[in-house]
DNA sequence: CTAAAACTGTGTATCAAATACACGAAAATA
DNA sequence: TATTTTCGTGTATTTGATACACAGTTTTAG
Protein backbone atom coordinates (compact mmCIF):
# COMPACT_ATOMS: atom_id res chain seq x y z
CA UNK A 1 0.00 0.00 0.00
CA UNK A 2 1.08 3.74 -0.77
CA UNK A 3 0.26 4.60 2.59
CA UNK A 4 2.84 2.35 4.10
CA UNK A 5 5.48 3.34 2.14
CA UNK A 6 4.53 6.98 3.08
CA UNK A 7 4.19 6.44 6.19
CA UNK A 8 8.30 5.08 5.85
CA UNK A 9 9.28 8.30 4.07
CA UNK A 10 7.54 10.35 6.74
CA UNK A 11 9.12 8.84 10.04
CA UNK A 12 12.21 8.22 8.42
CA UNK A 13 12.41 3.99 8.37
CA UNK A 14 14.62 4.35 6.13
CA UNK A 15 17.37 1.61 5.69
CA UNK A 16 20.44 3.04 3.87
CA UNK A 17 21.43 0.04 1.29
CA UNK A 18 24.57 -1.01 1.46
CA UNK A 19 26.11 -1.22 -2.20
CA UNK A 20 26.10 1.02 -5.01
CA UNK A 21 26.97 4.80 -4.90
CA UNK A 22 25.52 7.23 -2.41
CA UNK A 23 22.68 9.04 -2.75
CA UNK A 24 23.17 12.74 -3.24
CA UNK A 25 19.80 13.83 -2.49
CA UNK A 26 17.47 13.81 0.59
CA UNK A 27 13.68 13.59 0.57
CA UNK A 28 13.82 16.53 3.16
CA UNK A 29 15.69 18.17 0.40
CA UNK A 30 13.81 17.67 -2.34
CA UNK A 31 10.57 18.35 -0.35
CA UNK A 32 11.69 21.46 0.51
CA UNK A 33 12.65 22.88 -2.80
CA UNK A 34 9.08 21.80 -4.06
CA UNK A 35 7.14 24.58 -0.98
CA UNK A 36 9.87 27.06 -2.36
CA UNK A 37 8.37 26.64 -5.32
CA UNK A 38 4.72 26.02 -4.11
CA UNK A 39 5.50 29.21 -1.92
CA UNK A 40 5.81 30.80 -4.45
CA UNK A 41 3.66 30.11 -7.10
CA UNK A 42 1.66 27.72 -5.96
CA UNK A 43 0.63 24.62 -6.00
CA UNK A 44 -0.27 23.75 -9.79
CA UNK A 45 3.97 25.20 -10.27
CA UNK A 46 5.02 22.04 -8.56
CA UNK A 47 5.99 19.32 -11.20
CA UNK A 48 8.56 16.52 -10.49
CA UNK A 49 10.44 18.36 -13.70
CA UNK A 50 10.26 21.62 -11.67
CA UNK A 51 11.06 20.09 -8.55
CA UNK A 52 14.10 18.42 -10.26
CA UNK A 53 15.40 21.22 -12.31
CA UNK A 54 15.33 23.83 -9.84
CA UNK A 55 17.57 20.88 -7.82
CA UNK A 56 20.04 20.61 -11.06
CA UNK A 57 18.72 16.70 -11.44
CA UNK A 58 16.83 15.23 -13.90
CA UNK A 59 12.97 14.57 -13.54
CA UNK A 60 13.72 10.77 -13.02
CA UNK A 61 16.15 11.28 -10.58
CA UNK A 62 13.68 11.86 -8.11
CA UNK A 63 11.90 8.32 -8.50
CA UNK A 64 14.97 7.59 -6.67
CA UNK A 65 13.34 9.13 -3.14
CA UNK A 66 9.92 9.38 -3.67
CA UNK A 67 7.84 6.46 -5.09
CA UNK A 68 5.15 9.13 -6.83
CA UNK A 69 4.03 12.73 -6.70
CA UNK A 70 1.53 12.26 -4.07
CA UNK A 71 4.05 10.95 -1.49
CA UNK A 72 6.21 13.85 -2.22
CA UNK A 73 3.04 16.42 -1.52
CA UNK A 74 2.74 14.22 1.80
CA UNK A 75 6.26 14.74 2.52
CA UNK A 76 5.75 18.53 2.16
CA UNK A 77 2.87 18.56 4.35
CA UNK A 78 4.31 17.69 7.20
CA UNK A 79 7.92 19.19 6.93
CA UNK A 80 5.99 22.57 6.20
CA UNK A 81 3.98 22.39 9.21
CA UNK A 82 7.64 22.27 11.04
CA UNK A 83 6.83 21.75 15.10
CA UNK A 84 4.57 22.92 17.11
CA UNK A 85 5.41 25.88 19.60
CA UNK A 86 5.91 24.90 23.08
CA UNK A 87 2.44 26.69 24.48
CA UNK A 88 2.63 26.86 28.07
CA UNK A 89 -0.70 25.91 29.20
CA UNK A 90 -0.53 25.80 32.48
CA UNK A 91 -4.37 26.87 33.24
CA UNK A 92 -4.78 29.19 30.86
CA UNK A 93 -6.67 26.50 28.34
CA UNK A 94 -8.50 29.39 26.51
CA UNK A 95 -5.02 31.06 25.97
CA UNK A 96 -3.82 28.11 24.91
CA UNK A 97 -6.02 27.03 21.87
CA UNK A 98 -6.32 30.52 20.69
CA UNK A 99 -2.07 30.96 20.33
CA UNK A 100 -2.36 27.27 18.82
CA UNK A 101 -5.61 28.82 16.54
CA UNK A 102 -2.99 31.16 15.46
CA UNK A 103 -0.25 29.67 14.94
CA UNK A 104 -1.71 27.36 12.56
CA UNK A 105 -3.13 30.69 10.87
CA UNK A 106 -0.11 31.83 10.53
CA UNK A 107 1.12 28.94 8.20
CA UNK A 108 -1.89 28.68 6.15
CA UNK A 109 -0.97 32.31 5.55
CA UNK A 110 2.30 31.71 4.65
CA UNK A 111 1.76 28.28 2.90
CA UNK A 112 -1.39 29.21 1.02
CA UNK A 113 -1.45 25.90 -0.99
CA UNK A 114 -1.51 24.29 1.80
CA UNK A 115 -5.05 24.71 1.76
CA UNK A 116 -5.14 22.98 -1.45
CA UNK A 117 -4.23 19.35 0.05
CA UNK A 118 -7.08 16.92 0.85
CA UNK A 119 -4.51 16.84 4.31
CA UNK A 120 -7.43 14.63 6.09
CA UNK A 121 -6.40 11.79 3.86
CA UNK A 122 -2.76 12.09 3.92
CA UNK A 123 -1.03 10.09 6.38
CA UNK A 124 0.25 11.18 10.05
CA UNK A 125 3.83 12.37 9.84
CA UNK A 126 5.72 13.19 12.92
CA UNK A 127 4.66 17.02 12.32
CA UNK A 128 1.53 16.73 12.10
CA UNK A 129 1.06 14.12 14.88
CA UNK A 130 2.75 16.97 17.28
CA UNK A 131 0.69 19.48 16.59
CA UNK A 132 -2.46 16.88 17.82
CA UNK A 133 -0.25 16.48 20.81
CA UNK A 134 0.10 19.93 21.31
CA UNK A 135 -3.76 20.45 20.66
CA UNK A 136 -4.78 17.56 23.27
CA UNK A 137 -2.13 18.87 25.52
CA UNK A 138 -3.38 22.30 25.88
CA UNK A 139 -7.26 20.76 26.53
CA UNK A 140 -6.61 18.15 28.97
CA UNK A 141 -6.84 18.58 32.56
CA UNK A 142 -9.31 21.22 32.32
CA UNK A 143 -12.15 18.21 33.06
CA UNK A 144 -13.19 17.22 29.68
CA UNK A 145 -13.51 13.47 28.90
CA UNK A 146 -10.40 12.00 26.67
CA UNK A 147 -13.20 11.70 23.41
CA UNK A 148 -14.49 15.35 23.95
CA UNK A 149 -10.88 16.08 24.14
CA UNK A 150 -10.20 14.56 20.60
CA UNK A 151 -13.70 15.62 19.06
CA UNK A 152 -12.89 19.05 20.15
CA UNK A 153 -9.12 19.58 18.68
CA UNK A 154 -10.50 18.17 15.19
CA UNK A 155 -13.50 20.26 15.68
CA UNK A 156 -11.33 23.37 16.22
CA UNK A 157 -8.51 22.24 13.49
CA UNK A 158 -11.43 21.30 11.03
CA UNK A 159 -13.08 24.84 11.39
CA UNK A 160 -9.87 27.10 11.73
CA UNK A 161 -8.77 25.07 7.96
CA UNK A 162 -11.92 25.90 6.35
CA UNK A 163 -12.03 29.63 7.16
CA UNK A 164 -8.67 30.08 6.70
CA UNK A 165 -9.37 28.48 3.10
CA UNK A 166 -12.23 30.97 2.46
CA UNK A 167 -10.59 33.53 3.83
CA UNK A 168 -7.87 33.05 1.51
CA UNK A 169 -9.93 32.27 -1.22
CA UNK A 170 -11.91 36.12 -1.04
CA UNK A 171 -8.47 37.80 -0.61
CA UNK A 172 -6.96 36.49 -3.69
CA UNK A 173 -10.10 36.15 -5.95
CA UNK A 174 -10.29 39.45 -8.64
CA UNK A 175 -14.20 39.57 -7.61
CA UNK A 176 -14.41 39.97 -4.14
CA UNK A 177 -17.21 37.64 -2.15
CA UNK A 178 -19.24 40.97 -2.10
CA UNK A 179 -19.30 41.77 -6.08
CA UNK A 180 -20.06 38.34 -6.69
CA UNK A 181 -23.17 38.00 -5.04
CA UNK A 182 -24.24 41.17 -5.67
CA UNK A 183 -24.24 40.31 -9.43
CA UNK A 184 -26.13 37.16 -8.20
CA UNK A 185 -28.86 38.23 -5.57
CA UNK A 186 -31.83 39.06 -6.28
CA UNK A 187 -33.72 40.61 -3.69
CA UNK A 188 -37.13 38.56 -3.80
CA UNK A 189 -35.21 35.05 -3.14
CA UNK A 190 -32.25 35.81 -1.62
CA UNK A 191 -33.80 38.63 0.89
CA UNK A 192 -31.80 38.07 4.27
CA UNK A 193 -28.71 37.57 2.12
CA UNK A 194 -29.45 40.74 -0.24
CA UNK A 195 -30.16 42.80 3.18
CA UNK A 196 -27.18 41.78 4.37
CA UNK A 197 -25.11 43.14 1.02
CA UNK A 198 -27.03 46.38 1.44
CA UNK A 199 -25.88 46.92 4.71
CA UNK A 200 -22.06 46.20 3.52
CA UNK A 201 -21.13 43.30 5.98
CA UNK A 202 -19.25 41.94 3.14
CA UNK A 203 -17.28 45.11 1.94
CA UNK A 204 -13.56 44.77 2.65
CA UNK A 205 -14.39 42.02 5.75
CA UNK A 206 -11.41 39.88 6.39
CA UNK A 207 -8.56 42.44 5.55
CA UNK A 208 -6.37 41.64 8.56
CA UNK A 209 -2.86 41.07 7.44
CA UNK A 210 -1.80 38.52 9.73
CA UNK A 211 -4.05 38.22 12.40
CA UNK A 212 -7.51 35.57 12.50
CA UNK A 213 -10.05 37.22 10.49
CA UNK A 214 -12.86 38.62 12.46
CA UNK A 215 -15.14 36.25 11.23
CA UNK A 216 -13.18 33.68 12.52
CA UNK A 217 -12.39 35.13 15.60
CA UNK A 218 -15.80 35.66 16.35
CA UNK A 219 -16.67 32.02 15.64
CA UNK A 220 -13.94 30.51 17.63
CA UNK A 221 -14.64 32.38 20.67
CA UNK A 222 -18.26 31.47 20.78
CA UNK A 223 -16.95 28.09 20.69
CA UNK A 224 -14.44 28.83 23.60
CA UNK A 225 -17.63 30.12 25.67
CA UNK A 226 -19.33 26.86 24.83
CA UNK A 227 -16.77 24.79 25.98
CA UNK A 228 -16.44 26.75 28.78
CA UNK A 229 -19.65 26.55 29.98
CA UNK A 230 -20.07 22.73 29.46
CA UNK A 231 -16.67 22.32 31.42
CA UNK A 232 -18.26 24.26 34.48
CA UNK A 233 -21.85 22.29 34.25
CA UNK A 234 -19.84 19.18 34.23
CA UNK A 235 -17.44 20.22 37.38
CA UNK A 236 -20.81 21.04 39.53
CA UNK A 237 -22.51 17.96 38.42
CA UNK B 1 -12.47 36.85 -16.29
CA UNK B 2 -13.44 32.96 -16.26
CA UNK B 3 -15.59 33.97 -12.86
CA UNK B 4 -17.30 36.24 -14.88
CA UNK B 5 -18.47 33.27 -17.40
CA UNK B 6 -18.75 30.85 -14.51
CA UNK B 7 -21.29 33.07 -13.24
CA UNK B 8 -23.37 33.19 -16.22
CA UNK B 9 -22.88 29.01 -16.69
CA UNK B 10 -24.18 29.06 -12.88
CA UNK B 11 -27.01 32.01 -13.36
CA UNK B 12 -28.11 30.85 -16.60
CA UNK B 13 -27.65 34.52 -18.42
CA UNK B 14 -27.20 32.72 -21.51
CA UNK B 15 -28.66 34.47 -24.37
CA UNK B 16 -29.87 31.67 -27.35
CA UNK B 17 -28.30 33.10 -30.31
CA UNK B 18 -30.61 33.37 -33.32
CA UNK B 19 -28.42 31.91 -35.97
CA UNK B 20 -27.21 28.32 -36.25
CA UNK B 21 -28.85 24.77 -34.94
CA UNK B 22 -30.20 24.67 -31.67
CA UNK B 23 -27.86 22.94 -29.52
CA UNK B 24 -28.70 19.56 -28.27
CA UNK B 25 -27.79 19.18 -24.73
CA UNK B 26 -27.86 21.53 -22.01
CA UNK B 27 -25.72 22.23 -19.34
CA UNK B 28 -27.15 21.00 -16.79
CA UNK B 29 -27.68 17.25 -18.55
CA UNK B 30 -23.94 17.65 -18.60
CA UNK B 31 -22.99 18.42 -15.28
CA UNK B 32 -25.70 15.86 -14.12
CA UNK B 33 -24.05 13.30 -16.04
CA UNK B 34 -20.60 13.83 -14.86
CA UNK B 35 -22.52 14.58 -11.62
CA UNK B 36 -23.71 10.71 -12.11
CA UNK B 37 -20.03 9.50 -12.79
CA UNK B 38 -18.40 11.06 -9.78
CA UNK B 39 -20.75 9.45 -7.39
CA UNK B 40 -20.60 6.43 -8.78
CA UNK B 41 -16.35 5.89 -9.21
CA UNK B 42 -14.99 9.34 -7.34
CA UNK B 43 -13.96 13.14 -9.30
CA UNK B 44 -11.04 11.30 -10.85
CA UNK B 45 -13.21 9.63 -13.15
CA UNK B 46 -14.76 12.68 -14.51
CA UNK B 47 -13.26 13.32 -17.62
CA UNK B 48 -14.29 15.43 -20.77
CA UNK B 49 -14.08 12.07 -22.59
CA UNK B 50 -15.84 10.19 -19.88
CA UNK B 51 -18.71 12.57 -19.37
CA UNK B 52 -19.24 13.36 -23.56
CA UNK B 53 -19.20 9.25 -23.93
CA UNK B 54 -21.86 8.77 -20.86
CA UNK B 55 -23.96 11.22 -23.12
CA UNK B 56 -23.42 9.61 -26.18
CA UNK B 57 -21.23 12.38 -27.80
CA UNK B 58 -17.74 13.21 -28.88
CA UNK B 59 -15.29 14.79 -25.99
CA UNK B 60 -15.32 18.46 -28.14
CA UNK B 61 -18.53 18.88 -28.22
CA UNK B 62 -18.95 19.16 -24.19
CA UNK B 63 -16.87 22.37 -24.65
CA UNK B 64 -19.36 23.93 -27.04
CA UNK B 65 -21.51 24.29 -23.46
CA UNK B 66 -18.47 24.79 -21.24
CA UNK B 67 -15.57 26.48 -21.60
CA UNK B 68 -13.40 24.19 -19.43
CA UNK B 69 -13.65 21.38 -17.20
CA UNK B 70 -12.99 24.09 -13.82
CA UNK B 71 -16.31 25.51 -14.87
CA UNK B 72 -17.94 22.72 -15.17
CA UNK B 73 -16.66 21.23 -11.92
CA UNK B 74 -18.27 24.57 -10.64
CA UNK B 75 -21.54 23.72 -12.16
CA UNK B 76 -21.85 20.54 -10.81
CA UNK B 77 -21.23 21.87 -7.41
CA UNK B 78 -23.71 24.24 -7.51
CA UNK B 79 -26.47 21.65 -8.99
CA UNK B 80 -25.46 18.69 -6.42
CA UNK B 81 -26.33 21.31 -3.60
CA UNK B 82 -29.64 21.63 -5.06
CA UNK B 83 -32.53 23.67 -3.16
CA UNK B 84 -32.08 23.88 0.98
CA UNK B 85 -34.99 22.88 2.76
CA UNK B 86 -37.33 25.08 4.31
CA UNK B 87 -36.67 24.97 7.88
CA UNK B 88 -39.05 26.21 9.78
CA UNK B 89 -36.83 28.53 12.28
CA UNK B 90 -39.79 29.86 14.58
CA UNK B 91 -37.90 30.90 17.61
CA UNK B 92 -36.37 27.46 17.28
CA UNK B 93 -32.75 28.50 15.76
CA UNK B 94 -30.61 25.85 17.70
CA UNK B 95 -32.21 23.09 16.28
CA UNK B 96 -32.56 25.19 12.88
CA UNK B 97 -28.59 25.05 12.77
CA UNK B 98 -28.78 21.16 13.68
CA UNK B 99 -31.52 20.72 10.62
CA UNK B 100 -29.22 22.92 8.31
CA UNK B 101 -26.10 20.83 9.53
CA UNK B 102 -27.35 17.44 8.73
CA UNK B 103 -28.93 18.36 6.06
CA UNK B 104 -25.53 19.57 4.26
CA UNK B 105 -23.64 16.44 6.17
CA UNK B 106 -26.32 14.04 4.22
CA UNK B 107 -25.41 16.08 1.01
CA UNK B 108 -21.70 15.42 1.43
CA UNK B 109 -22.27 12.02 2.61
CA UNK B 110 -23.85 10.94 -0.67
CA UNK B 111 -21.11 12.56 -2.68
CA UNK B 112 -17.93 12.27 -1.23
CA UNK B 113 -16.56 13.59 -4.42
CA UNK B 114 -17.98 17.54 -2.97
CA UNK B 115 -15.48 16.93 -0.35
CA UNK B 116 -12.83 17.21 -2.59
CA UNK B 117 -13.28 20.77 -4.45
CA UNK B 118 -12.05 23.90 -3.50
CA UNK B 119 -15.41 25.41 -2.80
CA UNK B 120 -14.58 28.48 -1.23
CA UNK B 121 -12.71 29.67 -4.40
CA UNK B 122 -15.68 28.80 -6.94
CA UNK B 123 -18.24 30.99 -7.92
CA UNK B 124 -21.19 31.38 -6.00
CA UNK B 125 -24.27 29.25 -7.73
CA UNK B 126 -28.17 29.98 -7.13
CA UNK B 127 -28.10 26.92 -4.59
CA UNK B 128 -25.11 27.59 -3.11
CA UNK B 129 -26.21 31.36 -2.15
CA UNK B 130 -29.68 29.74 -0.95
CA UNK B 131 -27.93 27.53 1.27
CA UNK B 132 -26.28 30.14 2.66
CA UNK B 133 -29.58 32.24 2.78
CA UNK B 134 -31.33 29.45 4.58
CA UNK B 135 -28.74 29.38 6.82
CA UNK B 136 -28.62 33.11 7.70
CA UNK B 137 -32.57 33.31 8.12
CA UNK B 138 -32.22 30.56 10.82
CA UNK B 139 -29.86 32.66 12.66
CA UNK B 140 -31.53 35.89 12.39
CA UNK B 141 -33.68 37.74 15.32
CA UNK B 142 -31.98 36.09 17.60
CA UNK B 143 -30.27 38.96 18.70
CA UNK B 144 -26.96 39.03 16.97
CA UNK B 145 -25.37 41.82 14.68
CA UNK B 146 -25.54 40.70 11.06
CA UNK B 147 -21.99 40.79 10.55
CA UNK B 148 -21.83 38.32 13.36
CA UNK B 149 -24.92 35.81 11.74
CA UNK B 150 -22.90 35.97 8.81
CA UNK B 151 -19.43 35.07 10.76
CA UNK B 152 -21.42 32.14 12.81
CA UNK B 153 -22.65 30.96 9.39
CA UNK B 154 -19.06 30.79 7.42
CA UNK B 155 -17.91 29.49 10.82
CA UNK B 156 -20.57 26.20 10.94
CA UNK B 157 -20.29 25.51 7.72
CA UNK B 158 -16.23 25.77 7.55
CA UNK B 159 -16.30 23.13 10.84
CA UNK B 160 -19.02 20.59 9.14
CA UNK B 161 -17.66 20.59 5.66
CA UNK B 162 -14.16 20.00 7.09
CA UNK B 163 -15.22 17.34 9.66
CA UNK B 164 -17.23 15.49 7.27
CA UNK B 165 -14.11 15.64 5.31
CA UNK B 166 -12.06 13.91 7.76
CA UNK B 167 -14.73 12.05 8.83
CA UNK B 168 -15.14 10.27 5.40
CA UNK B 169 -11.44 9.76 4.62
CA UNK B 170 -11.16 8.18 8.22
CA UNK B 171 -13.61 5.84 7.01
CA UNK B 172 -12.47 5.47 3.44
CA UNK B 173 -8.69 5.00 4.65
CA UNK B 174 -7.65 1.08 4.69
CA UNK B 175 -5.64 1.93 7.48
CA UNK B 176 -7.71 3.33 9.94
CA UNK B 177 -6.66 7.03 11.90
CA UNK B 178 -5.81 4.70 14.93
CA UNK B 179 -3.80 2.14 13.01
CA UNK B 180 -1.57 5.10 11.68
CA UNK B 181 -0.99 6.57 14.88
CA UNK B 182 -0.06 3.85 16.90
CA UNK B 183 1.91 3.07 14.23
CA UNK B 184 3.93 6.03 14.48
CA UNK B 185 3.39 7.38 17.98
CA UNK B 186 6.32 6.78 20.16
CA UNK B 187 5.37 7.28 23.93
CA UNK B 188 8.21 9.64 24.91
CA UNK B 189 7.45 12.39 22.10
CA UNK B 190 3.67 11.72 21.93
CA UNK B 191 2.92 11.23 25.99
CA UNK B 192 -0.62 12.37 25.40
CA UNK B 193 -1.65 11.09 22.29
CA UNK B 194 -0.29 7.79 23.14
CA UNK B 195 -2.40 7.63 26.80
CA UNK B 196 -5.27 8.05 23.98
CA UNK B 197 -4.56 5.50 21.91
CA UNK B 198 -4.23 3.54 24.48
CA UNK B 199 -7.32 4.24 26.05
CA UNK B 200 -9.19 3.16 22.35
CA UNK B 201 -10.84 6.29 22.11
CA UNK B 202 -9.90 6.44 18.38
CA UNK B 203 -11.00 2.66 17.60
CA UNK B 204 -13.87 2.86 15.44
CA UNK B 205 -15.50 6.26 16.86
CA UNK B 206 -17.42 7.63 13.72
CA UNK B 207 -18.81 4.53 12.66
CA UNK B 208 -22.48 6.20 12.61
CA UNK B 209 -23.58 5.49 9.38
CA UNK B 210 -26.02 8.71 8.51
CA UNK B 211 -26.06 10.67 11.33
CA UNK B 212 -23.35 13.06 12.48
CA UNK B 213 -20.64 11.83 13.47
CA UNK B 214 -20.20 12.19 17.31
CA UNK B 215 -16.56 13.56 16.96
CA UNK B 216 -18.11 16.35 15.14
CA UNK B 217 -21.74 17.06 17.21
CA UNK B 218 -20.12 17.57 20.39
CA UNK B 219 -18.12 20.32 19.07
CA UNK B 220 -20.96 21.68 17.28
CA UNK B 221 -23.37 21.29 20.74
CA UNK B 222 -20.11 23.26 22.30
CA UNK B 223 -20.73 25.95 19.48
CA UNK B 224 -24.45 26.16 19.98
CA UNK B 225 -23.91 26.76 23.57
CA UNK B 226 -21.18 29.73 23.14
CA UNK B 227 -23.72 31.21 21.05
CA UNK B 228 -26.87 30.99 23.30
CA UNK B 229 -24.34 32.14 26.31
CA UNK B 230 -23.45 35.00 24.20
CA UNK B 231 -26.74 35.83 22.86
CA UNK B 232 -28.13 36.04 26.68
CA UNK B 233 -25.38 37.85 27.69
CA UNK B 234 -26.23 40.46 24.89
CA UNK B 235 -29.67 40.61 25.35
CA UNK B 236 -28.89 41.28 29.25
CA UNK B 237 -26.81 43.85 28.48
C1' DC C 1 -35.99 33.12 -52.00
C1' DT C 2 -31.12 33.07 -51.82
C1' DA C 3 -26.68 34.07 -49.94
C1' DA C 4 -24.10 35.33 -46.03
C1' DA C 5 -23.56 34.73 -41.20
C1' DA C 6 -23.41 32.22 -37.08
C1' DC C 7 -23.53 28.23 -34.64
C1' DT C 8 -23.51 23.03 -33.93
C1' DG C 9 -21.10 18.55 -33.50
C1' DT C 10 -16.85 16.38 -34.84
C1' DG C 11 -11.99 14.75 -36.05
C1' DT C 12 -7.38 15.75 -35.61
C1' DA C 13 -3.46 17.73 -33.34
C1' DT C 14 -0.93 19.69 -29.53
C1' DC C 15 0.76 20.03 -25.03
C1' DA C 16 1.73 19.03 -20.32
C1' DA C 17 2.73 15.90 -16.68
C1' DA C 18 3.31 11.48 -14.40
C1' DT C 19 5.84 7.63 -14.59
C1' DA C 20 7.56 2.80 -16.53
C1' DC C 21 11.82 0.91 -18.28
C1' DA C 22 16.43 0.03 -19.46
C1' DC C 23 21.28 1.60 -19.47
C1' DG C 24 25.94 2.76 -17.95
C1' DA C 25 28.69 4.32 -14.03
C1' DA C 26 29.86 3.81 -9.20
C1' DA C 27 30.35 1.67 -4.77
C1' DA C 28 30.51 -2.19 -1.67
C1' DT C 29 31.31 -7.08 -0.85
C1' DA C 30 32.78 -11.80 -1.69
C1' DT D 1 39.04 -8.48 -8.96
C1' DA D 2 34.31 -10.07 -10.10
C1' DT D 3 29.72 -9.54 -8.70
C1' DT D 4 26.03 -7.29 -6.92
C1' DT D 5 23.32 -3.39 -6.08
C1' DT D 6 22.02 1.25 -6.42
C1' DC D 7 22.42 5.83 -8.55
C1' DG D 8 21.45 9.33 -12.11
C1' DT D 9 19.80 9.56 -16.68
C1' DG D 10 17.47 9.29 -21.46
C1' DT D 11 13.72 7.59 -23.83
C1' DA D 12 8.99 6.20 -24.39
C1' DT D 13 4.22 5.66 -23.04
C1' DT D 14 -0.07 7.20 -21.28
C1' DT D 15 -3.68 10.16 -19.99
C1' DG D 16 -6.26 14.21 -20.13
C1' DA D 17 -7.32 18.98 -21.42
C1' DT D 18 -8.08 21.73 -25.03
C1' DA D 19 -6.89 24.58 -29.64
C1' DC D 20 -8.34 24.57 -34.36
C1' DA D 21 -10.53 23.88 -38.57
C1' DC D 22 -14.31 21.64 -41.20
C1' DA D 23 -18.91 20.33 -42.73
C1' DG D 24 -23.73 20.58 -41.97
C1' DT D 25 -27.70 23.47 -40.24
C1' DT D 26 -30.49 27.31 -39.21
C1' DT D 27 -31.42 32.32 -39.50
C1' DT D 28 -31.81 36.64 -41.25
C1' DA D 29 -30.49 40.34 -44.59
C1' DG D 30 -31.37 41.76 -48.96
Amino acid sequence: MSVEHSLDLLWGNGKRPSRGPKPTLTVPQIARAAIEIADAEGLDAVSMQRVAGELGYTTMSLYRYVPSKDQLVDVMLDIVLGEPPAIDHAGAWRAGVQTWVREVWGIYRRHAWLLRLPVSQAPVGPNRAAWFECALRVLSGIGLREDEMVSLSLFVDGATRELARSTADRRQASTSFATMLQRSADAERFPTLTGLLDSGVFDNADDTPDDLAPNFDFGLQRLLDGIEVYVQARREA
